[in-house]
DNA sequence: TTACTACTTTAGAATCATTCTAATTTTCTT
DNA sequence: AAGAAAATTAGAATGATTCTAAAGTAGTAA
């Protein structure tokens, strides 16, 4: 056991998101929707998802880890984050909201999303659509 | 030639811009701030810039720009901008702007600053200081 | 069920940006 | 010119991610 991790939902409703996501419900999809898709704000990479399966009983091959987030990434489950260290992140909240990061760790935190104040999207260049807006403050631990 | 580059400044300025940042003005360093420190506005990789360097006919081993992109960083002439594709790209502008990256290529363009308002720095974590604010505006080209 | 086909998973190799290492070279000071 | 400290270098190492090709699994039609 590596880490404390909570209840995660069970396999069944897993499954149904999947299959709303139009993705098979395959084991290790169930597995990762389970620990991911149960509701609360996290941000996890590849390497700390296939360590909290392996402590969840339901160890897979790192490749699998990367084809099912981004599959969960095209289906909307979840959202990238590349703005922190050399790691993206994948953020399972997926309202509006933005990102402090440890300059250190790599490690973000959520602004609250009533703190911040989007700006006006400026005029974007011709031919180009916007896909996401994301405002990361880099922190720095005070010495 | 693969690439058609302005003129640069003159080895003398760029020397003169190295003592000022306290970096002993070597060859190498002279031919990047050459390049760099010439008052455009630019975002270039380490391997573009290796590239550039090449065809001005001062070659160098990409450990070397490596080292150098980094002490310009801490002298403050260049800043990282690491939002967009895979490599840090390093922005010769110092001045207050955001980027939009295009996801496909992860070319940056900058955003014009009085298109957007800076929104105000939220509630710092406590321990932190802010080191930079980034703004990013992910694009992707219409189909 | 069975058989089939398409989709998934997998281990391990490959890739790519970046950093590290240890040896050589250069710069600055005397 | 000589010495010490700093810089450069080639190449190895690292780490995240992607690729490859083979083996396994799920949905479907008979």
């Amino acid at each position: 056991m590596t880490g404390n991790h909570p209840k995660p939902i069970s396999p069944e409703k897993a499954a149904e998101k999947l299959r709303a996501a139009s993705l098979r419900p395959t084991r290790q999809r169930i597995a990762i929707a389970e620990r991911l898709l149960d509701g609360r704000a996290r941000h996890v990479s590849a390497e700390q998802l296939r360590d909290e399966l392996v402590d969840y009983g339901q160890p897979m091959a790192l490749a699998t880890i990367y084809n099912c987030l981004h599959q969960f990434e095209e289906a909307g489950l979840v959202r990238p984050v590349h703005h922190a260290g050399d790691a993206v992140l994948y953020d399972t909240n997926l309202g509006d909201h933005h990102h402090f990061v440890d300059v250190e760790t790599g490690e973000l935190i959520d602004i609250d999303p009533g703190e911040i104040t989007l700006p006006v999207l400026p005029d974007l260049p011709d031919g180009f659509e916007a896909e996401t807006i994301e405002l990361t403050v880099r922190l720095r631990r005070k010495s």
